[in-house]
DNA sequence: AGCACGCCGACT
DNA sequence: GTCGGCGTGCTC
């Protein structure tokens, strides 16, 4: 007992699970406190997942723990938990879950003495937020770097002020006395409090809300299955846009803060940038709450903010989270509801790092702490859906929308094989019927959406002479013609080159556009529909910081006539105006290899439609297709989301896919194909015999679509079994087999990674 | 994963 | 003569 005790530590580091260190303190050591420690040369943070007696390293080995963070109170042994049962399932090590999961100063010990620091903070006045922009001649750099520190957090420290400039105190001060921004007194780490704007669509629209509108028959009964759940339930909440599943949410949620003043709720959703209305309606409805009650977290916040808000859901302070898929890692001790919003959505899955799913792992988490979730789609996963067939999640229908005079759109299939067959030709890529349609919505003051599914202006450049193709130099991808810069860029690394004058293999000067994305549409409707304002909405259209809120609040105003965009604009805007929703180019996804294709399409026409016709105007969606008696698009122009579902999971039941199997990749990069082949066949045999092994199917290893990005060379190995405890075993004892894999065939760098329930395959 | 140490080509 | 390429080995 006087020997001092160990603390079992985890690192971000992928050999050990947990590392000793000895531990000299006056206190004893608690669980879940964040450390620094020596690793090697340099030093490390970790976590204390244990404390212990003795070690199996040799004493003289020891390190000793050197600091000890203050800033943060120990995590719960509930979050560790959490942390574990993803490393395990990931099967990642304990420390490349955990750490990562922080905010970045929690990772770093110099700065552990700042974050806990209570020095007074300056923060914005709604004055200061409008005039400080302009009030500053451009000249004065320093005095705007200022303004836009305080502006951009929300809050500044006086230490983090004079880093900016040594008078910048003084400076704010005198701010303070002009009305443009007050002293906060209070904890150093609480939440600025957000400025509602009522001036614009969107703010009057989350005003509108605020005043609650009476609940349909529908929400009020799926409320009520909520409001009856004691302990974990999984509920999907299935309803067609506009029927109001944001409105259940909002209720369930405040029904359990009221009845639980201590309690804390998580709210996901897919892409926070892409849903400020959703933010602001939170906002709105739940503004009674303390300020800093409603934190968001996200990746696209300023490294300050997300600490601030981070720390404050740690600390209770934070009633709700809402944040996209890394939320689903904060420390919320006092979690009692999570809500998983448009839970089919792709985002949700991380694609890099640790590629977890953060609607699995909500689920999960709700499991571990025997809380509800919900989970909410128009067209949910077919992994969720099954869920709900076999009864383990609970379906709460809402079917009818709840905007009264909102109809669903009619949709109407436009056969181009037939028009063709009839002689009629496409005018640049669309149907004469959709051109009709565009320039008769615009005679009625109507607005139209076009949707393209590639950005740029053609996907490549081709040679109609020798058949030369314009490519990336370092992957094996189409360059994409963008004609607004007048340049080839690839999509897969960031390569940009100048269009060429002429065929690089034949010196042929007649180069042409090969196929059709966003630019080239926008030029075309231009052309084609003469007078109309359109305007192009996509990645690129809207790279700028705010850019994209710009752009959608001309819609809303009425500034445009014909929008073209990516899948972009169908995702949380809603256009009041549009009638009409016309889709090019969609029969790409009917007959790709990618066995979830057909899934995410219907999600993505089924979004686009509910775009159409929402303020009482009749909507309709056109989609132009080659295969106009596809049984994916019948049950698109029925509405029919049921229908489909039962038709694609019979095929997936029959082909032994997900959700019927369960399967794992095996990725290699190397600088050879050959090479990552090899290492993959050496893997595939490595398999032979290992616990699990017999139940998984394992296929051969084949090279990406994309074999190739930066030339790096990129292969991958397709594990399949009917059993997940089998896979996940045989996944665990595969782990080491893999490290030791050298030599022979495989020398070079590889680099390898294994992913649990791939999206992509 | 980092970041060292350790042996072979083109440069101030 | 060095600076620097990345191959191999270690981290409680």
């Amino acid at each position: 007992m006087s020997q001092p005790p160990i603390v079992r530590v985890a690192l971000d580091h992928p050999l050990a699970e947990l590392y000793d260190y000895a531990w000299r303190g006056d206190v004893p050591p608690r669980i879940g406190q964040l450390v620094g420690v020596p690793f090697g040369r340099r030093s490390a943070v970790g976590l204390i997942y244990e404390v212990a007696d003795t070690s199996d390293v040799p004493s003289d080995r020891l390190k000793e723990v050197e600091t000890i963070c203050e800033a943060m109170s120990p995590v719960s042994q509930a979050w560790l938990d959490l942390i574990a049962f993803a490393a395990g399932y990931y099967h990642r090590a304990l420390g490349e879950v955990a750490l990562p999961a922080l905010p970045a100063p929690l990772r770093e010990p110099e700065r552990w003495a700042r974050l806990f620091a209570r020095e007074p903070q300056f923060a914005p006045t709604p004055e200061g937020r409008l005039a400080l922009p302009d009030a500053l001649p451009s000249r004065a750099v320093a005095l705007r770097r200022l303004a836009e520190a305080l502006l951009e957090s929300g809050r500044l420290s006086a230490s983090a002020a004079r880093e900016l400039h040594a008078k910048a105190v003084a400076t704010l001060e005198s701010w303070v006395e002009s009305g443009w921004a007050c002293r906060v007194e209070t904890e150093a780490l609480a939440n600025p409090v957000e400025v509602a704007d009522v001036s614009s669509p969107d703010g009057a629209a989350a005003a509108a809300t605020a005043r609650m509108p009476a609940a349909t028959s529908d929400q009020a009964a799926a409320l009520a299955e909520i409001d009856a759940a004691t302990g974990f339930a999984s509920f999907l909440l299935y309803g067609v846009t506009g029927s109001g599943k944001t409105e259940v949410y909002l209720r369930a949620l405040e029904r359990l803060l009221e009845r639980r003043p201590d309690a804390q709720a998580l709210v996901l959703v897919p892409e926070i940038n892409l849903t400020p209305q959703f933010e602001r309606t939170f906002r709105a409805r739940f503004g009674h709450l303390a300020p800093g009650a409603i934190v968001s977290l996200h990746s696209g916040l300023a490294e300050g903010e997300r600490t601030r808000n981070w720390l404050a859901a740690h600390d209770r302070e934070a009633r709700i989270v809402l944040g996209t898929r890394l939320a689903v890692l904060a420390s919320m001790p006092a979690l009692a509801m999570i809500v998983v919003d448009e839970e089919h959505e792709p985002a949700y899955k991380q694609q890099e790092g640790l590629r977890y799913s953060a609607r699995d792992l909500a689920v999960w988490r709700a499991k571990q702490l025997d809380i509800p979730i919900v989970l909410g789609s128009a067209t949910p996963s077919l992994e969720s859906w099954h869920q709900a067939e076999q009864g383990r999640y609970q379906r709460l229908t809402l079917a009818t929308r709840a905007v009264a005079e909102a109809v669903l759109p009619t949709v109407r299939l436009i056969d181009q094989d037939m028009e063709r067959k009839r002689g009629i030709h496409s005018i640049e890529g669309m149907s004469p019927t959709l051109v009709a349609a565009l320039r008769a919505r615009l005679e009625r003051g109507e607005q139209s959406l076009i949707f393209v599914n590639r950005r740029g202006y053609a996907p490549t450049l081709a040679c109609d002479a020798c058949g030369w193709v314009a490519g990336c130099p370092r992957c094996s991808a189409y360059a994409v013609l963008h004609k607004a810069d007048r340049t080839l860029r690839c999509h897969h690394c960031g390569w940009e080159a100048r269009i060429p004058r002429a065929c690089p293999e034949c010196g042929n000067v007649d180069l042409a556009p090969l196929g059709r994305g966003t630019q080239r549409v926008e030029e075309a409707i231009a052309g084609v529909v003469p007078g109309a304002r359109v305007l192009r909405i996509d990645a690129d259209s809207t790279r700028r910081k705010g850019s994209a809120e710009a752009l959608f609040d001309n819609v809303h105003t009425g500034g445009v006539d014909i929008l073209v965009g990516t899948q972009m604009v169908a995702k949380g805007h809603d256009f009041q105006r549009v009638s009409l929703v016309g889709v090019l180019n969609a029969d790409t996804a009917l007959f790709s290899h990618d066995f979830r294709a057909g899934e995410r399409l219907f999600a993505q026409l089924m979004q686009v439609s509910g775009r159409a016709g929402r303020a009482g105007l009749p909507g309709e969606v056109m989609i132009q297709t080659r295969y106009a008696n596809h049984p994916l698009y019948a049950s698109i122009a029925r509405h029919d989301y049921a229908g489909f579902a039962r038709a694609a999971l019979k095929e997936r039941r029959e082909a032994r896919l997900p959700p019927f199997a369960f399967q794992a990749l095996l990725r290699a990069d190397a600088r050879t194909l050959e090479a990552a082949l090899a290492f993959l066949d050496a893997a595939a045999a490595e398999l032979e015999g290992l616990p699990g092994a017999e139940h998984v199917t394992r296929y051969d290893a084949v090279p990406l679509t994309i074999v190739k990005v930066m030339h790096v060379h990129r292969a991958q190995l397709l594990l399949e079994s009917g059993s997940r405890a089998a896979l996940q075993a045989a996944l665990r004892a595969w782990q080491p087999r893999l490290r030791d894999i050298k030599g022979g065939d495989t020398r070079g760098m590889i680099r390898w990674s294994v992913e649990v329930d791939p999206l992509d395959i």
